[in-house]
DNA sequence: ATGAAAGCGCTAACAC
DNA sequence: GTGTTAGCGCTTTCAT
């Protein structure tokens, strides 16, 4: 007798019988099998659709030995940059009919592991790893049998695919702007030092600082990643008398949000006095602040989307190996409007 | 022969040949009945773990007619609602070990529907719809043969199980929390009144002042959730010569934000001369706003976790009808601490 | 305590 | 064109 608990869908049998064809005419016609006449064809779908008749995708997969489905696993499903990833890459696959498999690590490697373990017996096609720092991760692709990609975290193997953004070039790129807007006093508000995302931002604004024959101005001092630091770190600039900028570099959009606050305080106009730049687009705090925020978005969406890419290449046979950097993007909006 | 593109996971098959034993006890062993020897069981197992076996969940799902996934079907993975509830339900679906199917359908219903067809035909023993409005919603129970839970946009189908929060509780909450912080002239700064999130909050809280003897100062006005219109709707509170106000009821976070930077525009100290608060706790506003803004939260967390406790009693046989309100939580801040 | 065999829902040879 | 049959990987009677 057929088991489940909940109300049955009808199996293909059932439509054959009342269709009063065979089983293996059934299937074929709903697959539009050439060899079988248009009008038991026909026939069948119409008795599929008033039966909504809805295949076993397990007992499919079973057979061809792909489940079309891939496993998502996220470190820290709060923070945006995960879900922005997500929503990347279920976009791509959604689009290519791959379901997608959701599950949250919460950033505890054990975790991790016993969720793979799951979505490995669910037989999976392949699997994108999200971490939620653009750092380095050990890989477990060894240990996993379907092709693996990192996403945002990079994999330490070489060989493993990842994707994340290019925080130095995001670096470059803010002085960069901050240069063409007619900036050359610039100074730098580090974020969490422990953050490759904020060693490599200070290093590409080093290096186009070099470039064109300048030198920050004052030390780049690190903190946290919030709008607190922002703030006693902007003071701390304002408060030396030695120093004197028109424009600041924060590695984050809490950050510059704080930064901004405590210029307006101390009487000072954005862009006109100093222009401010931020990283990471956090749109509900760059749109609020006052004034709007020039900023780096690094493309969170299209790592995923990305990342789901690559996975697709690999489950087809063709793997990527290394670490994909995506340009982070401009946002030009009023905190660095050029003076007039 | 055996198919599939990629490598091959061993099969029990395999496993029972290596040990030595047939299909049937492996399958036994592996699932410690109690009729096979310690000695083959723990052999069996051993062998198991050596050969990295994972047992396929697509055959043991065609056997016992459950799949162990449910589906969440999201409007929006943009918002942080949906993104939340999924949080919330993700955590307690994991926790009993069901996987979570996630799809995009984007606030389309015809997108949705190709989206649950999917996850029918993988057999999900459950679905979870997520609204991105906590406005009722167009039911699909009828036509879904497994149990349905609809998550923040509730059901209009009254049998149908629904979750989403009390919007008119919150009204009520925000406006006893000021006067339990000694304000009496409230002003209410309504969202968009399309959304039944604006005038259910509206509702409660014209209930709550008018059992307190009291009225809203001013008309209450509406526009959109954004910072801009709170900016707005705050002038023309100010303009007005002859209201005299010291507390808003902001009904989201953005319209607060907006509010505050207006009110200290025009010199206000907040809350001294007036208290704020928001409603929706969105954290990256509510944090970095000075000061920090008392809110109230509505759980979307709580909501997906509601969510999907409900569907696993479903699952189990045990279907909820009706719509589950959540009280919203008063989140204590500095923009409303209460006069000296 | 162990193994053989049936079958979950479906597809893909292979006959007719 | 259509039907018969043998599995996909596993669990579960039912014999032994």
């Amino acid at each position: 007798m057929r088991k489940g608990i909940i109300k049955e869908s009808p199996r293909l049998e059932d439509v054959a019988k009342r269709a009063g064809v065979s089983l293996s005419t059934a299937s074929k016609a709903l697959h539009d099998n050439p060899r079988v006449s248009a009008k038991t064809r026909q026939l069948v779908q119409r008795i599929a659709h008033e039966m909504s008749y809805t295949p076993n995708a397990l007992a499919q997969s079973l057979i061809n030995g792909m489940s079309g489905t891939v496993g998502l696993v996220t470190s820290d499903m709060s923070g945006r940059f995960c879900t922005q990833i997500m929503m990347g890459a279920e976009n791509v696959l959604g689009s290519k009919s791959i379901s997608v498999l959701l599950t949250n690590a919460r950033n505890d490697p054990t975790l991790e592991a016993m969720h793979i373990r799951k979505l490995l017996s669910l037989r999976v096609d392949g699997l994108i790893l999200m971490g939620r720092e653009t750092d380095p991760r050990p890989s477990l692709s060894e240990d996993i049998p379907v092709p693996v990609v990192y996403a945002y975290a990079p994999s330490e193997n070489p060989q493993d695919a990842s994707v994340t953004c290019d925080n130095v070039d995001a670096g470059r790129m803010a002085v960069g702007h901050l240069l063409s807007c007619g900036r050359r006093r610039i100074a730098i508000i580090g974020g969490d030092p422990s953050f490759s995302a904020a060693t490599d931002r200070t290093q590409g604004s080093l290096d186009a600082l070099d470039e064109a024959g300048l030198e920050p101005v004052g030390p780049i001092r690190y903190g946290t990643w919030d709008g607190s630091w922002g703030r006693g770190a902007t003071r701390l600039l304002l408060d030396d008398p030695d120093l004197d900028f028109d424009a600041i570099i924060c590695q984050n959009d809490q950050i510059a949000r704080g930064c901004i606050d405590v210029l307006k305080e101390r009487g000072l106009k954005v862009p006109d006095d100093v222009a401010v730049i931020g990283h990471d687009n956090w749109k509900e705090i760059v749109d609020v602040a006052r004034p709007t925020l020039t900023d780096l978005d690094n493309r969170a969406v299209d790592i995923g989307r990305r990342a789901a890419e690559m996975l697709i290449d690999a489950i087809n046979g063709h793997p990527h190996h290394g670490v994909e950097l995506l340009k982070c993007k401009l946002i030009q909006r009023e905190s660095t409007v050029p003076l007039e």
